[in-house]
DNA sequence: CAAACAAACTAACAAGTGTTAGTTTGTTAG
DNA sequence: CTAACAAACTAACACTTGTTAGTTTGTTTG
């Protein structure tokens, strides 16, 4: 277990107040006193407010491209792709709760990394998308527009950090199969 | 159609100002400008910025509860009162898209109605966990936590409103169609 | 011991915050 | 015409915001 450093240790406090309220209404004042320090002390370890959320939201979408990344290359099946997926959001957001708060309420807060977010974000879809569409073409997935199917999915797995139980991995992998029973065969008997 | 008087118009443009960056990022002044007027002739149509809030959010709250209760009151099966939740949600969304961001985003910003919400809120989603419970127990549903359904639907309904389209009726129908195949058949073929 | 460093501090700033008070303007009703 | 009113304005307030400058404190290293 890596030793966490000062900096490291108030983004972590920065992304569980964010998570309460939101970036905008966090303010430096806020994060020292949940760090036991005066706001001036902050500025030893991060440049600003800002780098704070980029650190938060970049890292994390990064993490998702990778992921992303790894299950196109796979040859599985559609349906099996779509396992897949879910389970990389069930782990990065299991492993980031806090930050996944700020990627999905606070991302239109960046500046400078606002752009690459966005990319990250957009080619994370269009990725999704393809899955989709090739699924529907072979024949594993009905016959739906992409869009709405892969916003239903993706919505719901956006929001597991809302959801998740910080408990054991035994619920993290029993979440996993119930939502992949959930999203890829529906709720009906 | 009943004439807006400015007090609504300002909550209206108030909340496509939230939508964009949240409660907290927007102030009086980027109000009072998106209404060509100065920040302090907004006071001559509302108290405060926490009222315009309380305006939006309860008001679709309140919208929802009424929507759930002529819900429990129908006879149908559990998989059709499913239907007519999916039904309530894109009709309410579609109606209300800015207001619904400002409701899931930035309810925690609510001071004097935070507990109306979150009662509302929270009675919202016991109705809905008894209608799975009864699917359940009926044998019309699967038997999975109905936690992780409820969950798994209400997330995808909750942010219909960053996607909905905003064109014609005929649109919103074939999207309550798909709703209904994906959120209960699953994508599977 | 002395130098270096991490990490805290006090004090302050310029800009921005929601809001109030009091006033002006133009339109509507008696 | 005048009284009433809706709706805008200017000016200002007390407070909060992110951030900087300069300093102090305690620990680690040569």
């Amino acid at each position: 277990m890596k030793q966490e450093t000062r900096q490291e240790e108030i983004i972590r406090v920065a992304a569980q107040l964010f998570k309460e309220k939101g970036y905008s209404a966090v303010t430096m004042r806020d994060l020292a006193t949940a760090m036991n320090i005066k706001a001036a002390s902050l500025y030893n370890h991060i440049n600003s407010k800002q780098d704070i959320l980029e650190s938060i939201i970049i890292s994390i979408a990064e993490k998702f491209t990778v992921g992303m990344t790894s299950v196109l290359a796979s040859d599985a099946t559609c349906i099996e792709k779509l396992k897949e997926i879910i389970a990389l959001h069930v782990e990065i957001s299991s492993q980031n709760i806090y930050g996944m708060a700020a990627l999905n309420h606070d991302w239109m807060h960046l500046e400078a990394q606002l752009n690459h977010y966005k990319k990250l974000r957009s080619d994370y879809e269009n990725d999704f998308k393809t899955i989709l569409i090739e699924g529907v073409n072979s024949g594993e997935i009905i016959d739906i527009k992409p869009d709405v199917m892969m916003f239903s999915i993706l919505t719901t797995l956006r929001s597991l950090y809302l959801w998740i139980p910080k408990k054991e991995d035994v619920n993290l992998k029993e979440l996993t199969n119930n939502l992949n029973e959930i999203l890829i065969k529906g709720v009906v008997k």
